[in-house]
DNA sequence: GCAGATCGCTGACTTAAGTCAGGCGTCCCT
DNA sequence: AGGGACGCCTGACTTAAGTCAGCGATCTGC
């Protein structure tokens, strides 16, 4: 990207952006020092309770996450230990490595912490009426994406799953919004799209810090697969995820001893079909009759 | 603001926010600690430096706003002055007071670390193309305005100032795109609108850590005054600004022994005409021949 | 079964950060 | 002029945080 892309006052306002969040952030660390224990203690207490409770989670894992030294993150496990919040055993496969959990006491004093954060929270979203709390939320979206994009990740769900369908969800709002004649998953062809799992096709979502992001789909079919809902959330469109999810479904086609994929799209949505065509997709006939699509696109793996 | 105005997902995605901008800050803090200073003197240093270079700041006003214990910034302001980056100097008005400022060594030392934040900033917005970057800011703004709410001052400034015209050129680009038949300063009445300077009138301008952020004309008359370029950005909507800005022109109109104000709006600006009924404001047939104005209003101080 | 690597632990430090009491000079008010 | 308030400083602490070397248990590959 060019420098010229940097807008004039980009530098100041970032500064302005910096002030506040230290501040708020500050204050969120100012308020968990209120439970009588040191930062370093409630973060490890709470980076053990991020891993599922029964399992708990490596010792190795969670030094990497919070870039602790070994002798110190070990020293804050001794002194939860002591306090009856977490206990250490050995790993059952690897006796050198060690896993984390939290006793039920921890949980709860873990759940203490949650709270506390979540009421500054719920205090910053009710401070503003419900336009204003939506507007504010995806301005915080576009931010997290923005900051996190490399620990953006990529997997295989069921397309019926949770987070596939609250993508689905809002890829079909949005298309709704920018079809001139609305839009009816009922009407589009292949509704269900029950195809979209193994052994002959696949479902991906891309998440950050647990929240689907994207999603793409592979159809399985007798000649070729069909490659359906595309949609990145617009909070994480200009970080190249739509190329890295295209990528990613033609890995998992090719996984499948998919020779030719296909795709349809809309004029309404121009950023698609440029895409496409910039990875290397060549527009082909109508094969289908599905009464929203207007592009077809082909490519050989 | 009722709690069900806080949407569903809204918990998760604040905390998705928070760790993004938690993890970018501890990043820029450790790359702070690059130049072999602790934390602790490197922000001392910083703000001192956001002072006047030539006048320095009350070491008082600095401690409020690092919320340093006396003791802690005394010995922080020594190290300083051992390192010959700033010099604490006994204040002209009050013997008891003192006033640190930065050598020419503390400036270029100060100028370091802000190009070491610059250089972040730079490297995170180029990341996007240009709409990206601008959305991105946009983003940025709103959650600065909604977390800075209560840091937001408004204050006088002369109409013809950076500040002020950075305002209007805002406001007139939105009337241009919220006016059906476009919007052209030149054919509105009063273009100039030099009468907003005391004695007669007044321009208030709100700024978040020094970014205009909203503005509001006060225009002196013969037998009334007019409240005219009332505008806040749109990243700082849903803050109650309007309302704060209202008050604080009707406090300027007072000061200036008004009696009655004045203003006319237009019907494409429905928040506003409802923000002046709201405010006490009673609708007058017109009074002026404005071609953009629609609707009138007046209030008696 | 042994060598070398890996993982986590402990002890012994250093440094940063923050707290508190007391003291000195200055200002303001009467 | 003098008492009390104020602003800042110093000294003497405590606590948190982080570093480093060395140790013992365990795993892996030969």
């Amino acid at each position: 990207m060019s420098s010229d892309a940097v807008p004039p006052d980009a530098l100041p306002r970032i500064r302005r952006f910096n002030r506040a969040v230290t501040a708020e952030i500050g204050a969120l660390d100012a308020s968990f020092l209120g439970r009588g224990r040191p930062m370093g203690e409630a973060r490890m207490l709470h980076a053990i309770g991020r891993g599922e409770p029964s399992e708990g989670r490596e010792v190795a894992e969670i030094r990497a996450e919070l870039r602790l030294d070994s002798g110190l993150a070990s020293r804050l496990l001794r002194s939860l230990e002591a306090e009856g919040l977490a206990e250490v055993r050995r790993h059952p496969q690897d006796g050198r490595r060690r896993v984390a959990r939290l006793t039920a006491a921890g949980q709860a004093e873990n759940a203490a912490y949650d709270r506390l954060s979540d009421r500054r929270a719920r205090a910053l979203i009710e401070r503003h009426g419900r336009r204003g709390a939506l507007a504010l939320l995806e301005a915080m979206d576009r931010v997290a994406c923005a900051l996190g994009a490399d620990r953006i990740e990529i997997g295989r769900v069921d397309p019926a799953s949770d987070p596939a369908r609250d993508c689905l969800e809002r890829y079909y709002d949005e298309l709704a919004r920018r079809f001139r004649a609305g839009f009816e998953v009922s009407l589009s062809r292949d509704p269900q799209a029950a195809e979209m799992r193994p052994p002959r096709g696949a479902f991906l979502v891309a998440t950050l810090d647990g929240l689907p992001i994207a999603c793409a789909g592979l159809k399985g079919g007798e000649d070729f697969a069909e490659v359906k809902r595309v949609w990145v959330s617009p909070a994480a469109r200009g970080l190249g995820l739509a190329s890295r999810l295209m990528t990613a479904v033609e890995a998992e086609a090719r996984a499948l001893g998919i020779a030719t994929l296909r795709l349809d799209t809309n004029r309404a949505l121009p950023e698609a079909a440029s895409l496409y065509r910039r990875l290397g997709w060549s527009e082909i006939a109508r094969f289908n009759d599905d009464p929203y699509a207007e592009l077809f696109f082909e490519k050989r793996l």
